[in-house]
DNA sequence: CGCTTATTTAGCTTGACAGCTAATTAAAGC
DNA sequence: GCTTTAATTAGCTGTCAAGCTAAATAAGCG
């Protein structure tokens, strides 16, 4: 859902986090350690940002590799421009999730 | 701020006004007739769009007629986009508002 | 198995947000 | 200046998100 989608990146902890995977893959331990809040509420901003399908998560041994989900975050900002655009008017904003 | 814009985005109601303004301009009243949510509430979901820079008030004569600021959407877009690009990812977000 | 490391879930408190109705402000017209 | 129409602000309630600490799960290792 483009609703969850918006709502995960209106926290600037998970905003962060997206910029951080961009660079690649992290573990769970590597994103927590550079906030200040602690490990589970880290945990737990993660898996809003998986929910909203903007990251993926793979269990890798004891540690769980996080990375970015880029195919949903164009989608968003696909979505954004759309309403830009002037053409029709006649469609909803298109729901770009999954 | 970027914050402000995607938390104003992040519900359905707002989005679906930013629809609506993307055809043109309408009044305060134009747009509460649209949704089922009494009149104030539609208003104060105005006001977060327009506290996020997403669109402007003019006032005309006992109206309100609001508009949608393209260049913020625009921005926003962009601000998604940034998070893709692999290239250096020295640089946080771009906050990108007025 | 029991221990260690990595991460998530449970349970709780606090603060913000969405919705309503009622009251208030703003501008025009009589 | 009072009335009407348009829109916002006040004040309230219920729900939901964010933060914490403590407990639980998962995986690997001796």
């Amino acid at each position: 859902m483009t609703n969850t989608v918006f709502s995960a990146l209106s926290h600037p902890l998970r905003r962060q986090v997206m910029t951080l995977l961009r660079k690649g893959p992290k573990t769970s331990g590597e994103l927590a350690e550079v906030f200040d809040a602690s490990w589970p509420t880290v945990s737990r901003h993660l898996a809003v940002l998986k929910d909203a399908d903007l990251i993926t998560a793979e269990r890798k041994g004891t540690s769980v590799i996080y990375r970015a989900n880029t195919s949903v975050i164009e989608d968003a900002a696909a979505a954004l421009l759309a309403l830009v655009g002037k053409d029709n008017g006649d469609d909803d904003m298109k729901e770009a999730a999954e």
